[in-house]
DNA sequence: AACAAAAATAGGGTTAACCCTATTTAAATA
DNA sequence: TATTTAAATAGGGTTAACCCTATTTTTGTT
């Protein structure tokens, strides 16, 4: 073996970092790159030395995990994270993948997980560990419900939804009557009825709303 | 075992039903509640007979899944359905789920899945196959890069921006004018170079843009 | 069938939005 | 430093959006 994957772990929990140490080190291609306590000692560390890939703990005492990706990504640095996570919240997941984090794997996973997903990371494969995978769907799917109630449209007519429509696609009023066949004048009326039922000053509130709700 | 699990298979490959229903035959708790080859066929028998568990195929003549499932929508129809497809778009699954899909299945898994995905959703639980589960983060990180982008807003300058987003609260020019103590000229001279810099029409292109690029 | 409510239609007048042009100041670059 | 480019400022005129009112048709409800 001429190349290992060298690793640093940050985690608040030394019986934790030891219990990864002693896992890893039953591989021949790991190479522990020292650990951190605290989020404040992981950005010490990373201004004087590197590793291929960072396990990082979210919660930690100082600096936690989230302002460590800043840090990180603030100095434009390079270097594969896993969050290690005993809370596998959707939104905090979508959070970390838009700071840079590669991976996660939930603590209550099978201790084996964590190998697999630092040597997807290391090759530049994203890594999720099927609990965080669950968890992602169902908030997908939540959205999806929320979504699926704005197809009602509220108690507004098959034409004002038609008007509201060809308004949210930049259409002037003289062209959704061209359109609809029918006066200048009852396209307002639309525009007016639509302004009362959604409680909006204007077009601009019309097209928030058409935009909300999925009318384009 | 006093109850077995009813299914009804809707597929054009007849090939693929009779596997499936020799598949189900080897466990005791299925019972086939015949087939459909058509999306046509579905409904026309959804109307007579009754089954707990619907296995779907997407892509069918006559009458497609999507439209099958429209209609039992419409008929408000008690029936828990498992899309069997064999090209999982995630926007598509996202459509079925809207539509009440209560589970994905992708052709090229493993066929034993298709058994437990019937018992899961009997059960009430949405299942979602490996692959699609995949293709679903997939999409939400997509998503999720998508929005990181966003924040740098093209190249509009900062009164650009500042103007667009009290349009976007639905406020006037002559509002606006009094807000940032600049003639209501200027405030339109900001509109003009918004629809310039930004390709649209009108203030719909404006509101348009600045809910796209979550700038309200 | 009678009645009420809502939807679809449209005209008249006012204001805000939109188009064209133009100056001063700030920033970038030759 | 001179020259160009972009940003911030604003006026004049036209059109589309917005406010008020009103009729016919459709829909729903005793």
């Amino acid at each position: 073996m001429n190349y290992k994957i060298k690793v640093h772990i940050a985690d608040d929990h030394k019986i934790l970092i030891d219990g990864v140490i002693a896992l890893l080190n039953t591989e021949d291609d790991f190479e522990i790159e020292g650990y951190s306590l605290t989020g404040k000692q992981v950005v010490d560390w990373s201004t004087k030395n590197k590793a291929d890939v960072l396990v990082l703990d979210i919660n930690m005492p100082e600096m936690d995990g989230i302002e460590v990706l800043k840090t990180f990504r603030q100095r434009n640095l390079e270097i594969k994270t896993i969050i290690l996570s005993s809370l596998s919240d959707p939104k905090l997941v979508q959070e970390m993948v838009l700071l840079g984090a590669n991976g996660f794997v939930d603590k209550s996973c099978a201790s084996d997980h964590i190998i697999d997903a630092i040597r997807s990371v290391h090759d530049g494969i994203q890594y999720f560990s099927d609990d965080v995978k669950s968890r992602l769907l169902e908030l997908y799917v939540t959205e999806a419900k929320v979504e699926e109630s704005d197809l009602t449209h509220g108690d507004l007519t098959e034409r004002e939804v038609e008007v509201l429509k060809q308004i949210a696609l930049e259409k002037s009023s003289t062209e959704i009557a061209e359109h609809l066949l029918v006066s200048i004048k009852t396209i307002e009326t639309y525009r007016k009825s639509l302004y009362k039922k959604l409680k909006v000053k204007n077009v601009v509130g019309l097209v928030m709303y058409a935009v909300k709700n999925n009318i384009v």
